[in-house]
DNA sequence: GGGTTCATGTAATGGGTTACATGATTCC
DNA sequence: GGAATCATGTAACCCATTACATGAACCC
């Protein structure tokens, strides 16, 4: 999964500079990794040499001037061929999450085929995790054992969570879904 | 963290070779990701190179020859150093599951530390990520919204395997923990 | 005969991190 | 006065991925 076309779409939901962006993935922590200025500038540079963003200066008197990106027309046709064509078979939980915000982007149908797609591959997880269980058995391994065990709890809940909101989503639309347009 | 110690502490375990790394790593799905063939030899050939590892090389008559690597005491030494001297603030889940595996290699009160670190950790995160929520409240974004629950569905089922683990570790030690031995 | 598993290796490429450069304002 | 926040940018470096090369069994 490209970096760049996750900074594009965090762009869809609001304009903002490499500062911003930045302060908005600290705050989501481990969840999708902290990339530095050097990654988040270089990479607006591209997007915006390459037409899927404009930057409009902002001079304020007393604070250093910030450049604020947002989407253009072609960035949000790339992100939504990327939407249509990209199959998301097993992710690291950091890609996961990036695509989540990805596929949220344009339509509520791909979210949910999104959605789907992780739950396949954690259920597959699960499956060979307990494999190794069996195996485990009779060499005893501390680490082995613990790793197995933190990997079969985690995978229990992100299904429980995948299953309520699949059914949240399918069933009865969240509230914000009507009130955004667009 | 470094993919190569990570390789090193494989090691401790048993010996292997680069091809059987590949098929253990594999194993664990997206917990630890899936390095390629490139890094592996090439880290192992650092490795043996530092004169941190050993290699046996077996020829079997009707397969390819399999270069086999154990773990050197020079080896052994980093990996304690390493162990020691490591503070782990914020580092992603991939990063704590291989951490997980290294502290386990030669203490148990390192594996305790590391596992009290990452609880701090995921403590914080879910402040954070509360704090968000709050904020959220006017500005209705599904993706935000979801990624939010996400998170904390994730962060509250890590911290009650860390709880559950740090209580079994520290008041009554897993039955292997006698058995093992080194 | 052709795909899969076993098994190792190297070179180019890509892309993120680290380190460096710059500079004003605000809080202690 | 000095640390921290706000704010952007470039270049070197590290290192993982990708692509390529090789080769023998085994199963369909």
């Amino acid at each position: 999964m490209n970096f760049r076309l996750f900074i594009l779409g965090l762009l869809t939901q609001q304009a903002m500079s490499g500062y911003d962006i930045k302060c908005v993935l600290k705050r989501l922590g481990w969840l999708v990794g902290n990339p530095s200025f050097g990654s988040i500038y270089t990479n607006l540079h591209a997007l915006l040499k390459d037409g899927l963003v404009t930057v409009k200066v902002i001079a304020n008197p007393h604070k250093p001037v910030r450049k604020v990106y947002s989407i253009a027309e072609p960035g949000r046709q790339v992100l939504q061929k990327w939407v249509n064509d990209t199959v998301t078979s097993k992710a690291s939980l950091k890609t996961f999450v990036m695509n989540l915000i990805l596929a949220g982007v344009l339509s509520p149908a791909a979210l949910i085929a999104h959605l789907q797609q992780r739950r396949d591959q954690i259920v597959a997880h699960q499956a060979v995790l307990e494999q190794t269980t069996r195996e485990l058995d009779e060499e005893i391994d501390l680490r082995k054992y613990l790793v197995k065990e933190y990997g079969l709890a985690l995978a229990a809940a992100e299904l429980a969570w995948l299953d309520s909101t699949l059914d949240r989503l399918t069933h009865q639309p969240l509230p914000m879904e009507e009130t955004r347009g667009n």
